[in-house]
DNA sequence: CTAGTTGCAAAGAGTTTGCATGGCG
DNA sequence: CGCCATGCAAACTCTTTGCAACTAG
């Protein structure tokens, strides 16, 4: 496997485009078809899996294909990710009383909880009030 | 679409198969390729989707395909799941602090959670100990 | 120059759909 | 009998891989 890691303006485009979309999570389908950026379609996948292996971006599973989100240098790592299951937008909860829970699972339960990894999905307020 | 649901030996397999295997995480391959049950592979797709609607099973997605899991007349709809990164394996979170933890989120952070739709991440006990 | 990267096209998984046949109610 | 379900194969989508050309270091 490739150890060593190249500059490329293909992985900068890519990275770039992230970094301008912090809060969203894309798919590769929204990659390649961003009028932004030029980048062959095996090329995405492979920059994509690059960069979620680096940290740089974060990877999760969805009903339609992996999504994937700007992983700002760590800082989303400490916290909880809300996600609405209406609009699909993706909240931080960053909150002391969740720290505990984090905790609580450790101690009571003997799980160790991967904070990163973990999305509590539900409906927002906006989605929740339409809703009813 | 359909609106009412025939009762057909297919269908009856597939859940007894889900039924003789409560805790795990089936894949439509799983089944498929499952020697117990002969259904033929779109029919297996349209019954996990129909059972899964019914909300017999609950369907959650994942890298290799979706997930399919028994929901046991809907008694884990009320707390989380946790679910090792290593060994796949689920856990059931059922506890008191646990309850509260949805409601602080609704009231202070204005989401309205949905339980069982989440999965919490992380590593169970046995696979963390041998982790390290 | 060397090793990782790119783009294209082909190959692969997983899942869906069209259509004629079969089976529940 | 009517209508939904089934099975097969073809179609589709998302993702991976082989390979020759290319480029960063």
């Amino acid at each position: 496997m490739a150890d060593k890691r190249y500059r490329t303006k293909q992985r900068d485009s890519i990275l770039a485009y992230f970094a301008s979309h912090p809060d969203a999570c894309l798919t590769a389908k929204d990659i390649i078809e961003s009028p932004e950026i030029e980048v062959g379609e095996a090329t995405v996948f492979r920059c994509l899996s690059h960069l979620a292996k680096e940290g740089l971006i974060k990877k999760f599973a969805s009903d339609e294909g992996a999504l994937y989100q700007y992983n700002r240098e760590g800082e989303c790592n400490h916290h909880f990710h809300l996600k609405c299951l209406h609009c699909g937008k993706i909240l931080h909860l960053d909150c002391e009383l969740m720290h505990s829970v984090s905790e609580h699972i450790g101690k009571d339960h003997h799980f160790t909880v991967d904070v990163s990894r973990t999305v509590i999905y539900g409906l927002c307020e906006d989605c929740d009030s339409t809703k009813r």
